[in-house]
DNA sequence: CGAGGAACATTA
DNA sequence: TAATGTTCCTCG
């Protein structure tokens, strides 16, 4: 964000917290491993921890809360260190299963705090998401219901910081242009950018951040869902004492905890659910910036843009052009076998807000990812044509809800949510982006959730509630339009990395719905090539490598890139430096391959060397110490 | 399309 | 200036 900017506006990005800063960072946490027993991931060769990243399942079944590694005013992370020694050999072979990581994260309660926006924007935080100091996570619950009462106050599945869940809306940030404006000009609102997917192209702007927008636009408090349920349950958003809370908090300087609770209540509380999205937010929106007619969450697809985005708006029309297919039928609310039409079935008067912490099983239930996506998926841009669905290493992810034996189809939604410390909450600067085609076998169904498309999958029985998951990409927002959003805290630069996150709501015959959530690993989406390297042969200072894991039949896992120093006080030893990369940590002990790049950036061009942990475990990449071998 | 690679732009 | 982010281009 530019100062400038924010003057012109008159709004500060960084939201003002009420709370004190807090936190409470327990640095054991950050470094002690932890074991993900709840994620089922079937691919035996995935290294479901190699981020470390928590899952949220973990998180929620220990009751634990997830501390931010680095506190407000921390210093940053220090770059973690692996050691390379050009002379020990090891296959690659090895690396393939020791990996596993898993780690055991020590919880504690605590009570929520808030971070600290100006820490977290600390300039010395490499990781956009290391700010956040702690928060509570509060799993008493072992699954949403939606019978139940939450008591938003305490429930830290309330993500503060989320981004997403933060009101669009920016009167302040009006411009002349309205989003209605016809292309041509550079974008004008969000809207159209956004979510629209102009595929035309921007010229890169010099103003980049600079440029000014409208969040008005279209918006139109149009499609509902087209299953929408048309009653309302018995919960009334409108009885919630908390909810008129929110309203009065919800100003621009509002702290963010207090957003997202009121969100996390409108979701519990509407009647409608998360199938209104024109609900809840919008609404508080309004009530603050009244210039603003429609909020972003409001908004629809353009039909002419991608297919498949008109359906949020089949509601009122019926039988648009329909991908050809699978697409089509199924999005056709009325007589498809799955049934959109029936809202009931699978839709609650309460969903939890996307950032709630939700749990992987519960009783008999349990959501698991069968196939684990690829560690990188390259996102595509709006100017850009898609860059396909996220794949596995053998074919798709696969999702599937075990323990589910009624006959009644169920949706499960998908989003792209974070992949950093903090907990999960919708990605504010990726999205899910419906794929069609004749390659994808999956039906889907898009749909906005607040700012967060929701892509929906049928499960159903006949296929034993298992999902082929080939029909979802990643689309990359603008960083500077996204930062630039009223209550926005994160910032994109180095935040690539996104988890897929699905969600399923039972309702049981007690009438009682269940949520389940599951989370990816998480997913690298920059295009992020090794950067040119000034080597001269192997290993040399100052060097740099390609840090890679691979799975075992070749493909990457995951990469980020390093650099090469002297080891002082080892001889033939070479210390490389990886940097803090959003905080990302190394999962494990797991064997590593790496490239040094002699000046191309052509894969081939590197040269091939493995890691192999020294010791196996506890490590953090700020701590980690790698025996290096020179494979090839 | 759907990748992969890069040039060009913006930041830190 | 190096590292990242975006937009373009090209190829199968």
């Amino acid at each position: 964000m530019k100062s400038a900017e924010e003057d012109a506006f008159g709004y500060t990005p960084n939201v003002t917290l009420s709370l004190p800063l807090s936190a409470p960072c327990l640095p054991s946490q950050y470094h002690s491993l932890q074991s993900s027993p709840t994620i089922s991931v079937t691919e035996p060769h995935l290294h479901q921890g190699n981020f470390d990243s928590p899952s949220p399942q973990d998180e929620l079944r220990a009751s634990g809360y997830y501390s931010s590694p680095r506190p407000n005013g921390a210093p940053a992370l220090e770059s973690p260190r692996i050691e390379i020694t050009a002379y020990s050999q090891f296959a690659e072979e090895e690396v393939e299963e020791s990996a596993l990581p898993v780690a055991k994260r020590v919880n504690s309660i605590v009570t929520l705090t808030l971070p600290n926006a100006d820490g977290y924007r600390d300039p010395s935080c490499l990781s956009p998401a290391s700010s956040v100091s702690s928060r509570s996570c509060h799993s008493e619950a072992s699954s949403y219901e939606s019978s139940f009462s939450y008591n938003y106050d305490n429930s830290p599945q309330n993500s503060p910081w989320q981004s997403p869940s933060v009101s669009p809306k920016g009167s302040t940030l009006a411009l002349p242009g309205d989003a209605h404006s016809p292309a041509g000009s550079p974008r004008t609102s969000i809207t159209e950018d956004t979510w629209m997917g102009q595929r035309g192209s921007r010229p890169n702007s010099p103003c980049g951040a600079k440029r000014k927008y409208s969040f008005n636009g279209s918006g139109t408090p149009h499609n509902k869902y087209p299953y929408s349920p048309t009653h309302s349950p018995g919960l009334s958003p409108q009885t919630s004492p908390r909810l008129s809370v929110t309203d009065e908090t919800w100003l621009p300087n509002t702290n963010q905890y207090t957003n997202s609770a009121i969100l996390a209540a409108i979701n519990a509380l509407t009647t409608d659910g998360m199938v209104d999205l024109t609900e809840g937010i919008p609404t508080k929106a309004r009530k603050t910036s009244l210039e603003h007619s429609a909020m972003l969450s409001l908004k629809v697809e353009p039909l002419s843009e991608e297919m498949g985005h008109s359906e949020l708006c089949t509601e009122d029309r019926p039988g648009l052009k329909k991908e050809g297919g699978y697409g089509g039928g199924f999005l056709d609310v009325p007589q498809h076998p799955y049934s959109w039409a029936k809202p009931k079935t699978y839709i609650s008067p309460s969903l939890p807000a996307l950032d709630w912490q939700l749990p992987s099983s519960s009783g008999q239930y349990s959501l698991q990812i069968e196939v684990q996506p690829r560690s990188h998926h390259r996102a595509h841009y709006e100017t850009e044509g898609s860059r396909g669905a996220v794949k596995a290493l053998t074919g798709h992810p696969v999702v599937q809800l075990h323990g589910y034996m009624e006959s009644e189809p169920l949706t499960l939604q998908l989003f792209i949510g974070t992949a950093d410390d903090r907990l999960l909450r919708p990605h504010a600067f990726y999205q899910v982006h419906r794929i069609t085609g004749k390659t994808v076998s999956t039906p889907s169904h898009e749909a906005l959730h607040n700012n967060t498309k929701v892509l929906e999958i049928p499960l159903l029985p006949e296929n034993n509630m298992r999902a082929i998951i080939d029909c979802a990409g990643i689309l990359k927002l603008r960083n500077s339009d996204i930062e630039l959003r009223k209550g926005e805290t994160d910032i994109g630069r180095k935040n690539t990395r996104v988890r897929m996150v699905f969600r399923v709501h039972i309702t049981q015959s007690s009438g009682r719905m269940v949520s389940l959530q599951a989370s990816s690993n998480p997913i690298e989406c920059s295009q992020r090539s090794a950067q040119e390297l000034p080597l001269g042969h192997n290993f040399q200072p100052d060097s740099k490598v390609l840090f890679v894991e691979k799975a075992q039949d070749g493909h990457h896992l995951w990469e980020t890139e390093a650099k090469v120093d002297r080891d002082g006080s080892k001889p033939n030893t070479l210390l490389v430096e990886v940097p803090p990369y959003r905080n990302q940590r190394l999962s494990t002990p797991v064997h590593v391959n790496f490239y040094v790049c002699n000046g191309k950036r052509k894969r081939s061009q590197y040269q091939r060397f493995t890691f192999v942990p020294a010791t196996g475990e506890n490590h953090s990449l700020d701590s980690m110490s790698y025996e290096s071998a020179l494979h090839c």
